[in-house]
RNA sequence: GGGUUGUUAGCUCAGUUGGUUUAGAGCAUCACGUCGACAACGUGAGGGUCGCUGGUUCGAGCCCGGCACAGCCCACCA
């Protein structure tokens, strides 16, 4: 079979993805072996794969696919998630492009419009996930407004509030006036902006309501569209400025509304004018005051952000006031400012740097309003929980990076409530009844809380046709992490089915894979909902990924247009590439700055297997028997015969007491080597540096098997190859991929089955045990690595063409470690022959590796002048060395304190500073 | 403002309880190379006062104090 010149990933990616699908490899169901759950961080329904999926999915498939393959029960659930305001807002924008006013439908024509949407783009991004080649079992798809889970969401709050964990209140609330809906803490970004303070002045009113001519009071406020609903003015109380006005009345501008001045220890008094005016129906603080000091509420804007005058009758509102209805707050800051400065009252405008809070949504600048709406009250639920705050702490949960403990910490102990209620209709609507009295019916359905209405006030529902009355439904949804905070448990329906085989076999999940950002909005309240539906935590393990940047370190988004096309990048790198771009410099818990070198890394690895592939492939047709008959023979022998003294490096090798020779070494040098790095992996794996194994692995694959190994066995020019040497690289290629499969799994699969038949897919079902690497053995093949490029560094240096061969003369104490493998050696520098001296050789390239010294005999004129200064440096570089290790050694406190151990150590270091100088010495000798 | 993390090669980052050859990797750079897997490559090389400063210690990239700069989280004084 011809291979193609480089690896093409299109049409392998496709029918792999497909064969695996088709052999059912992602499903999962309960049975005797361990499970490894993930639940999938569900995407918006809104969403398109984006670099952060991509990370954060990438690395799901590595944790799920290498627990497949050890065995575990792996079980990764897909779903999306139906993100109640980004959806709605998406809707209402589709709508409004058709011409549909959202007003002018019922909600239930509404939500049929939604549900269309949802059908249609909702499922774009699981597809997306599959050109990633994400392992998930498709068959358990969930959504979280799914018949099954919007009961359970339903119930869950039925039970809360029967617990008495959730209150209905009126609260000054974030409101995002374009979505016109109430926004959790969470949902709300503070932005830093250039706005301005003006200074205004209040002046002192006599007994009719006008100005007394006694002057006033200047405050300074950001929010001059507010001012027609001040009530008061506030100063601290120790204030000299203004001791004296405390009890007086001033005139609210343009309105000329009488409010006092009053006292309280919140108003600082150095910023500003140390006055400020009080809006309790604008501003959270001035809300706290205004309770505090029982002050009335005029609120001014309604829920679009404009003007209203609906509490401002009693005031009388000139024609001027009433001309503000309906215009917006931006709009009206102007005209406000400027009629008040025709009154002469601003005294002056300022800039002033601020910051605004913004709906995380839809970027809206978001207004306090009071508004009544439904909460959960999380002193009380975290009293009830306390483990949600311990796990963390005490590492039942691990969080990955640990850092984020602290965060997690700090937040938990200055938690809010947390207002649930959103002003929309896209999501699960809440399941409270009112009466005509405004009594509240909490109940999973309809029909229940008819019965509750019935228990509570005897009048039975009055029925119209189909339908009862006498009650009406809240109009409002619920937050959408009131529903993703119950997802890996609803997954498995533990919450509508509670203690089902399946929550049984999966819950706790094993790792959860999500982004730092959503600490708050989602993993802590899982945490909690865990513990108070399952009283168990959702997940062992928290892998928080960083956020994605461009190489310039900016975020990435839509308006830089730093944003790559995923699937583009996909369809021109492939897969794999992806992944390992995106992979291999992605700590835990950092930012990744992406660059799209790191995909031509990718792809330029995959070539190198393929190219890998290809040697080996032209190796099968190639094999002898004569050679393999030979090495038996040299078994034979050798197994009869007493082995030289040779054997003390390998001692404790497969082929004990044997001369091994060069293919036999290079066998069995990487059998350790790759026991070693599996070794290696499987620490890292464990501490979650996903990025450090991968690199790893490419090493063990690209510098240990390709540069070293393969050279090492590879035949001369259209000589066979050892049919032994040839089983044993099949095998280890074969492992190798394995190892990487997880990583890149596409290619891997591909080459599995390129190398030799496949009865069964064992590249993405089962990984091979490793023994202990021996260290002999590694030892030897380090200083023979070291040996070699020393030799070519020397070549090159002395500008030995790589197509001249040298004569090599190696004058060693320690010949063992040399003999047996000459073939590897002369392959490797180039060496027409190799021989071992006792004496130095004139007239050549001397090289000194460890205790070694290496005569490297060419045709080639020596430039002598060259050769001794590097040996001078290296000389330097030893004698430097031996002097700090001497000084340490002579100095009395650190023999007497420092560990037996350490002091051996610097020994022998001071040994070999020693034996290396003497070795460049007579190098440097052998030179004159 | 409070908390927290970081600052190591031109860039992106490792560096495990202080001691393993006077700091490691990848990318980038430079030199040589087309040799029957591989130029999307091979073989080599150069490159760092470990932010600054003081201390603890026989010994500090690592521990402690101060300073500078940067990031993140929380709160928000109108």
């Amino acid at each position: 079979m011809e291979l193609s010149k480089n690896y093409i990933p299109h049409e392998v990616e496709a029918t792999w993805y497909e064969h695996w699908l088709n052999k059912g490899y992602f499903n999962s169901l309960p049975d005797e072996r361990d499970p490894y759950t993930i639940v999938i961080p569900p995407p918006n329904v809104t969403g398109v794969l984006h670099m952060g999926h991509c990370l954060n999915n990438t690395i799901q498939d590595i944790l799920i696919r290498r627990a497949r393959m050890q065995g575990k029960n792996a079980c990764w659930v897909p779903g999306t998630d139906h993100a109640s305001i980004a959806t709605e807002a998406k809707v209402v924008a589709m709508l409004r492009e058709r011409g549909i006013a959202k007003s002018s439908l019922t909600r239930d024509e509404f939500m049929n419009y939604a549900w269309e949407w949802k059908e249609k783009y909702g499922g774009i991004i699981l597809q997306q996930l599959k050109k990633l080649g994400c392992s998930l079992d498709w068959n358990r798809t969930s959504f979280t407004m799914d018949a099954d889970y919007y009961k359970s969401v339903l119930k869950v709050f039925v039970d809360l509030s029967e617990k008495g964990l959730i209150y209905r209140g009126k609260r000054m609330v974030n409101w995002d006036p374009v979505s016109r809906t109430a926004l959790s803490d969470e949902e709300v970004i503070f932005k830093d902006v250039d706005s301005k303070l003006y200074c205004i002045t209040y002046q002192l009113s006599d007994i009719n309501g006008t100005p007394s001519g006694d002057g006033g009071i200047t405050v300074a406020t950001t929010r001059p569209e507010t001012i027609l609903g001040d009530i008061a003015i506030c100063v601290n109380p120790t204030d000299e400025r203004y001791m004296h006005l405390i009890g007086k009345e001033v005139l609210v501008p343009i309105i000329n509304r009488k409010i006092p001045i009053i006292a309280d220890e919140y108003v600082t008094t150095d910023f500003g004018t140390g006055a400020l005016k009080i809006t309790p129906a604008h501003d959270k603080n001035d809300n706290m005051l205004g309770l505090k000091h029982q002050l009335s509420v005029i609120n001014t804007l309604d829920e679009t952000g404009k003007f209203t005058a609906e509490d401002l009758m009693e005031d009388n509102p000139s024609d001027l006031v009433l001309s503000y209805v309906g215009v917006d707050r931006f709009e009206l800051r102007k005209r406000i400012v400027d009629d008040i400065s025709q009154l002469g009252l601003v005294q002056k405008i300022e800039d002033y740097k601020g910051q605004v809070g913004t709906s995380e949504r839809t970027g809206a600048v978001i207004e306090h309003r009071l508004s009544l709406q439904w909460f959960i009250d999380m002193t009380k639920f975290l009293g009830k929980n306390p483990e949600a705050l311990s796990a963390v702490m005490d590492d039942t949960i691990k969080f990955h990076p640990a850092k984020a403990k602290n965060t997690y910490s700090h937040w938990l102990g200055n938690i809010k409530d947390w207002c649930i209620s959103r002003q929309l209709w896209w999501g699960q609507r809440i399941p409270a009844w009112y009466d005509a009295e405004g009594n509240v019916y909490v109940a999973e359905n309809e029909d229940e809380a008819y019965t509750k209405y019935y228990d509570l006030t005897g009048k039975m529902p009055f029925i119209s046709g189909t339908e009862k009355t006498g009650l009406s439904q809240d109009e409002d949804v619920l937050d959408t992490w009131f529903s993703s905070w119950l997802w890996p448990m609803e997954v498995f329906k533990g919450i509508s089915h509670p203690a089902n085989d399946e929550v049984n076999y999966y819950y706790p999940s094993t790792t959860l894979v999500t982004g730092q950002d959503i600490l708050f909005f989602w993993v802590a309240r899982m945490i909690m909902a865990g513990y108070e539906y399952a009283g168990q935590p959702p997940f062992k393990d928290v892998y928080f990924t960083g956020m994605v940047r461009d190489k310039l370190g900016r975020k990435m988004s839509k308006q830089l247009g730093n944003s790559p096309d995923l699937l583009g990048l996909i369809d021109q790198y492939g897969a794999d590439a992806v992944r390992f771009g995106i992979m291999v410099s992605s700590p835990a818990g950092n930012d990744l700055m992406f660059d799209e070198s790191a995909l031509e890394q990718g792809r330029n690895f995959n070539n190198k297997l393929w190219n890998a592939l290809k040697l080996v492939k032209m190796w099968e047709g190639r094999q002898s028997s004569v050679v393999k008959d030979e090495w038996s023979k040299i078994n034979e022998q050798s197994s009869t015969s007493n082995a030289p003294e040779k054997a003390t490096s390998v001692s404790q090798s497969s082929i004990d007491n044997l001369p091994l020779n060069s293919n036999q070494f290079a066998i069995e040098w990487f059998d350790n080597r790759m026991s070693q790095v599996k070794s290696e992996v499987d620490g890292l794996m464990k501490q979650f540096k996903l990025s450090e194994a991968l690199n790893t692995i490419k090493s063990l694959i690209w510098d240990d098997f390709c540069s070293w190994y393969l050279e090492w066995v590879k035949p001369g020019f259209e000589q066979p190859v050892e049919a032994a040497v040839y089983n044993k690289t099949v095998g280890y290629f074969e492992e190798l991929m394995q190892l990487l499969h997880p990583f890149m799994p596409f290619i891997t699969e591909e080459i599995h089955h390129l190398l030799k038949e496949q009865p069964i897919d064992l590249c993405i079902t089962q990984t091979m045990p490793y023994p202990q690497p021996k260290a002999e053995i590694l030892e030897q093949g380090e200083l023979l690595k070291k040996v070699i490029s020393s030799l070519r560094d020397a070549r090159n240096k002395n500008q030995v063409k790589p197509k001249d061969t040298i004569q090599l003369h190696i004058q060693t104490a320690n010949a063992a470690a040399f003999t047996g493998i000459e073939n590897i050696l002369s392959k490797q520098v180039n060496a027409a022959s190799i021989s071992f001296t006792s004496e130095p050789v004139a007239n050549t390239i001397v090289v000194a590796v460890e205790k070694d010294k290496f005569y490297l005999e060419s045709e080639k004129q020596l430039d002598s002048a060259a050769l001794k200064s590097d040996l001078l440096k290296d000389l330097q570089h030893q004698q430097g060395f031996l002097i700090s290790v001497k000084k340490k050694l002579s100095n009395e406190r650190f023999v007497q304190n420092a560990k037996p151990e350490v002091i051996e150590l610097e020994r022998k270091k001071e040994a070999d500073a020693a034996d290396r100088i003497k070795t460049i010495e007579e190098s440097l000798a052998a030179l004159n």
